[in-house]
DNA sequence: CTTGACAACATACCGAGTAGTATGTCCTAC
DNA sequence: GTAGGACATACTACTCGGTATGTTGTCAAG
């Protein structure tokens, strides 16, 4: 019997990509060192290099699993049919939920594009950066068909349909900034927060107010 | 004659804040090294701590630059008589024409509330960070209250006036995130985006299409 | 016109930390 | 009992924030 608890190598990547998307979360990418994600492993940096190439490869896989979240996420609801309102609503319910539940993946995501945007540093991590990114843009156009059929439908109004989507995604992804759980938090609770995102944000793109709303 | 240029000291110290918050958008603030900021300045490190006493400090200034513009932008409106929904929605336009056009410096004050909101490092950056937090706060008060007015003169409707502000201060801060000026762009140009962020939240805050449009 | 005091920087350097590597060690499965 | 996976330990090379000190232009007093 050994101190060290044993693991399988699934198990303990998963670990160490769990405790790696909390400390990036908390002090962000730059300021987060491998040693620290150690540190909170209880373990050293050996482990680390182990299952990752880089520190960077290990950022990455954090946000792929959270775009993988995503995914799954709203999964179900991609080909339903009836009005693209419902869908869209559907839809956008499932993201912010993820992106409440998932909080830690998420905020890899959203550095990593930012990351992104600024220019990634060596070409090897552009490759791997721009994967990310494309990921990420095949799931934004299906909130963007989304829109684009639930405004052709009339339910929806709004002038340009990027700032749209851009518009509507910030407001979705606002728990990232601001949620944190509280201490005796229900299901109930999240989807209450989430309902409200959803519906600020389809009232914001102009869909009648019985519409966003969530008595269904 | 001399090769250097010839600076005042109040010149100088905001030909650095604008260097500063340059990088700083571009970078972050833990990727962005003081040298870069001296090479960007054509200078070297001893002009900018002859200035400013660490590389925190620096950031702060720049952030305080920034809501001291914001301040700036909405200060016309804020006592303006008339319905409080027409005030809102003028200080809403003000605030996120700021955005767009203090784009650099307002990345940091984000990135600063983002920093507190992780716990800052040493006891004597934390209370500048907290009074930085502090001046940012009544600046979202003045937001508050006229959100409230609006709300009980019943033009706007919404559960949870806290959540509430932050969905409304997201999208009309989204700029910060997604703008890049374009080429040949006009004033028009900015507040026709500003409009759009602007009709977004209101709508999503419950006003009626009539008065979140921008036909005055 | 000289001098010296001061502001506004530049240069050289230090110490602390950080990514990454090379090598060692235990434990398990076969 | 031995080969390999899963780590730990001990380094190296390097970067960065910060400081101590040097240099130059300016301007006022004598």
């Amino acid at each position: 019997m050994s101190i060290s608890t044993p693991r399988g190598s699934e198990e303990g990547l998963h670990e160490i990509l769990r405790v790696a998307a909390h400390c990036f979360m908390e002090r962000g990418y730059a300021e987060t060192s491998i040693d620290d994600v150690a540190r909170r492993l209880g373990s050293t940096k050996g482990r680390i290099y182990h299952f990752f190439a880089s520190k960077a490869d290990l950022f990455f896989a954090v946000a792929e699993e959270g775009m993988d979240r995503n995914f799954a996420a709203i999964g179900p609801y991609l080909d339903a049919a009836g009005r693209a309102m419902d869908r869209l609503k559907s839809m956008a319910l499932a993201h912010t939920m993820s992106m409440i539940e998932n909080r830690a993946y998420q905020r890899s995501v959203w550095e990593g594009v930012a990351i992104h945007l600024r220019g990634a540093t060596t070409p090897e991590q552009r490759d791997r950066l721009a994967a990310l990114i494309a990921y990420r843009d095949s799931y934004s156009d299906r909130f963007r068909a989304a829109l684009k059929a639930a405004k052709e439908e009339g339910d929806l109004q709004f002038k340009d349909a990027g700032i749209a989507l851009q518009l509507m995604f910030l407001a979705l992804n606002s728990p990232i900034f601001w949620y944190s759980p509280r201490h005796g938090e229900t299901v109930e609770d999240r989807l209450n927060l989430a309902q409200q995102c959803v519906e600020f944000a389809l009232r914001g793109l102009g869909a009648p107010a019985a519409m966003a709303g969530m008595t269904m």
